[in-house]
DNA sequence: AAGACGATCAACCGCAGAAGG
DNA sequence: ACCTTCTGCGGTTGATCGTCT
């Protein structure tokens, strides 16, 4: 194609940001707000490209960042949302208030990919490793399903890969991942006829909503199940519950279009 | 004490899709 | 309808830190 580069790479600083540029980010974005930021590295006097910028202020320096350990009940309601969404990390991190997409993605492949390893699940399919590879194995023999997890590196640019994914039954077969589905065969793709369009049924996350008032979309179930995964003071078994609902209700109104 | 090794995380890269002309 | 530009996303890299030997 011959994109032109985003930036001047010539002129443009890369690696760590210094105190100081943080500075100067952080009073740009405070007396201008976010936005064009092509421009803003100009207009703020850095010499960074407008790439570099938006992630240094969406990952470190935005002031409503929670920063610190993942709790427990974190752990599971990523490692449930990874099982519905797979690696949409800014949708799993648009549930998770606080976090960005670039520190789940990175707790994942650091934590819990080893948290799930040592339970025997797959972090990929979410199912347990024999099942997984015997499943695996099955799908050698069968004509491509479209809705395995795609392996690493190999999950991109696929729009409908995301409602494929979400629409695996076994993300709802079991609650918990230790209630293994290895006695259950593969089962036929009967679900794929469920068309979720689910990528639009996910609306972000809205922090005010979440305490003061339940939901205001009424009209859209899919997304208030999934808004209230979001809650990061919820249970374990709660988020179990929501997703699992999520998924069932979503099954239910598959077919209905979204007014765009 | 120092080197090796592994874990962690900030930052970069390349791409796709949206937006605008 | 097409082209260009911009933004956002996900994968990957590399620097840094901590632990082990």
């Amino acid at each position: 194609m011959g994109r032109s580069p985003c930036c001047e790479k010539a002129h443009t600083n890369k690696g760590a940001w210094t105190k100081e540029e943080d500075q100067r980010l952080i009073a740009y974005i405070k007396a201008n707000g976010e936005g064009c930021w092509r421009s803003l590295p100009k207009a703020a006097g850095l010499l960074r490209c407008g790439k570099s910028c938006r992630l240094r202020w969406i990952n470190y320096l935005r002031t409503d960042l929670k920063r610190g350990n993942f709790t427990e009940e974190e752990d599971e309601l990523i490692i449930k949302l990874h099982e519905l969404l797979g690696n949409k990390w800014s949708l799993i991190a648009g549930r998770l208030p606080g976090r960005t997409d670039n520190e789940i993605k990175n707790y994942w492949n650091t934590h819990i990919k080893r948290k799930l390893l040592a339970r025997g699940v797959d972090p990929q399919t979410h199912r347990p490793l024999n099942a997984a590879a015997d499943h695996h194995q099955q799908q050698q023999l069968q004509a491509p399903r479209r809705f395995a997890a795609a392996p690493a590196g190999h999950h991109h640019h696929h729009p409908d890969h995301f409602a494929v994914l979400s629409n695996s039954p076994e993300a709802c077969s079991h609650s918990s991942d230790d209630e293994p589905s290895s006695a259950t065969p593969p089962p036929p793709p009967r679900h794929l006829g469920i068309d979720l369009n689910l990528s639009i049924s996910l609306a972000p996350y809205q922090p005010q909503d979440q305490t003061s008032e339940p939901m205001k979309q009424e009209d859209d179930e899919a997304s208030a199940t999934a808004n209230g995964a979001g809650n990061a003071a919820m249970t374990t078994t709660a988020t179990t519950a929501a997703v699992c609902l999520c998924l069932n209700r979503l099954g239910l109104h598959g077919g209905e279009p979204r007014p765009e």
